[in-house]
DNA sequence: AACAATCTTGAAAGCGCTTCCTGAAATTAA
DNA sequence: TTAATTTCAGGAAGCGCTTTCAAGATTGTT
């Protein structure tokens, strides 16, 4: 049932090659001739099949997109700034769910081995040094969101910075004891958060302590859940005396924080960080990604790499801005 | 620089041939010779390009998703559940944004004559009967999920259903003027939550109230989002004498009234639907929808479809149900 | 030792399309 | 009118792979 390009041109009364023109607008194809495969195409339902063209070509016009979590508005922003870059240019993206029960680097090799894109963006998707220089053999183009390899184009944010600016907000309000609700300790941005936060404390003279480090124990999303704010935040919550303020290391684990805050009955300064469009409806004080601008950013430098392979890797940072709503106010 | 299947036949002193059957696990291989050219294809990096395979097999191996929006839980839930599926079976994934901005029916179209899977399955895409109807012509595999489509396969969940629950505790509590915050009109399941209510406004003899629904401007995400949520509560609490409780299209939208309730310093019970897992958490009661079994079902029977292609047309209908929080409280 | 049965492999066709190379037809220039 | 261009369309090669067919190698049987 299924038509292919013979189907058309018999149709049409015409050659494979000039049905192959119209559909690819290449070429010169007499005005009368064109309409007529169109109408007939149309009628018939046809359309050239990906997977032929994408071995007849070069070039498969698409690129994919790694991502471990979608369920979130960083991710959304992301995808709508490169869906928006992409849609002028006639080129497809294709999303692939990195699943976090299997072996990130072995679900990526694998479909950069198989060729499925032109290029690749990864999101928040991080790395060792070695597993970065293994895609290199691939040679194929790629863009990295969310984390940095000096072997490929970059856009990041700086973790450290953002996580800095929070705490130095505390310190300046006069508070000494700051807890700290982090993640997965493995995490690179986990470990850059905490990192700000420690630098913060040591430029005030603050001495570090790592009792006042907590985490919830639902790693799931490297941390970054509900449950594992509410658990942290009781824990934090049992310290005696109580901290008197607290960093949290995702508006999402805030949120599960501020739960937590509630049923206990005690309430301490908070700020998180991502800015999710919900954060400002639940009052969060916050630190902001400019998410869409690195969503720009990554397929700008990915396009231009697919065209001119060679250039040179690139590496953005962007700035965070802490954003101050009630939850960081006593 | 990439290899081909011809560069490892020879550099394992084979033929093609044998290289694709050791890659297919099919037809029989000695065992020496299959390590020899699993060896030599790790050492240059080689796996079958995808685009050849697929044109080469009838097969593609793979079912494409089609989403709108992907920044809640109940897509998260419904992809979890669906790639769950699929792993033991060696078929891929292929997710599709649909773009809101342009037409929907369009580009879901588009992918459907380009053969891209074996089949497909809609996520929250509701078309009309005609539209629908046209998708037949391609002869596909299709599943839809939260619509229905007496066409294809479908599952869904009863939004009139779910309504009705919510409507009727709040009536049994003894509230007789009960306002609904509502979403985008024309599409298929505000209209059907909006039934719901209705019917059990109806059922308890309480005249239905048309002032008393209200909706934000902002029409994004067919009205699912924080800010209309916010707009449509602001409109509510205007409303004099003030409702006795509300019933909401959604956790999102919800989470927006809130926050108007918390602004004005009014506060009137509220549920709202979905049940999405940061609602736990801000304690919103609310309607739960089986989102991972409607996934698991939704892929079973596509892949049921995709082995026997002429089954009669299944459809599911899961039961909605109440979860009692806070939010509904006084 | 001879023959049948079974393994293992390669040659070659073909999946549906793009694109280069030609040549014919149509147009313009002279 | 003829020559020089330009436009338009078809033939055919080839993209990288799977798979059928058949032949050669190996094993088992008597």
């Amino acid at each position: 049932m299924p038509k292919n390009i013979y189907d058309i041109a018999k149709a049409a009364g015409v050659s494979i090659a000039t049905v192959s023109r119209v559909f690819n607008d290449k070429g010169q194809v007499k005005k009368s001739t064109k309409e007529k495969v169109l109408t007939v195409a149309d009628e018939m339902g046809y359309h050239p099949q990906v997977f032929a063209q994408g071995l007849a070509r070069k070039k498969k016009n698409s690129i994919m997109m790694f991502v471990p979590i979608m369920s979130n508005y960083f991710f959304m922003e992301i995808l709508g700034a490169i869906q928006d870059k992409l849609s002028s240019k006639n080129i497809e993206l294709n999303i692939l769910h990195v699943i976090a029960e299997g072996d990130a680097f072995e679900q990526v090799e694998y479909q950069l081995k198989r060729q499925w894109a032109d290029g690749y963006i990864f999101v928040s998707i991080h790395f060792s040094k070695s597993q970065w220089k293994s895609f290199e053999r691939f040679d194929v183009p790629i863009s990295v969101i969310d984390d940095s390899s000096h072997r490929f184009d970059s856009v990041a944010v700086d973790n450290i910075e953002g996580s800095y600016l929070a705490t130095k907000y505390f310190i300046e309000k006069g508070f000494k004891k700051i807890a700290n609700l982090t993640a997965e300790p493995t995490a690179v941005p986990v470990m850059e958060r905490l990192e700000g936060y420690r630098n913060a404390l040591e430029d005030a003279g603050i001495s570090f302590d790592k009792n006042l480090i907590k985490r919830g124990d639902d790693m799931s999303r490297d941390g970054f859940n509900e449950k594992s704010g509410y658990e942290g935040m009781k824990k934090i919550l049992n310290i005696d005396p109580l901290p008197e303020a607290c960093i949290c290391a995702s508006d999402i684990k805030a949120i599960g924080a501020l739960k937590a805050m509630e049923d206990c009955g005690v309430r301490i300064p908070i700020i998180s960080y991502d800015n999710l469009t919900i954060s400002k409806y639940v009052g969060l004080s916050t630190v902001h990604q400019p998410m869409y601008e690195m969503g720009t950013r990554a397929t700008e430098s990915l396009l231009s790499r697919i065209e001119s392979p060679k250039l040179a890797a690139s590496k953005t940072i962007f700035k965070p801005e802490l954003i101050i709503r009630s939850s960081s106010e006593v």
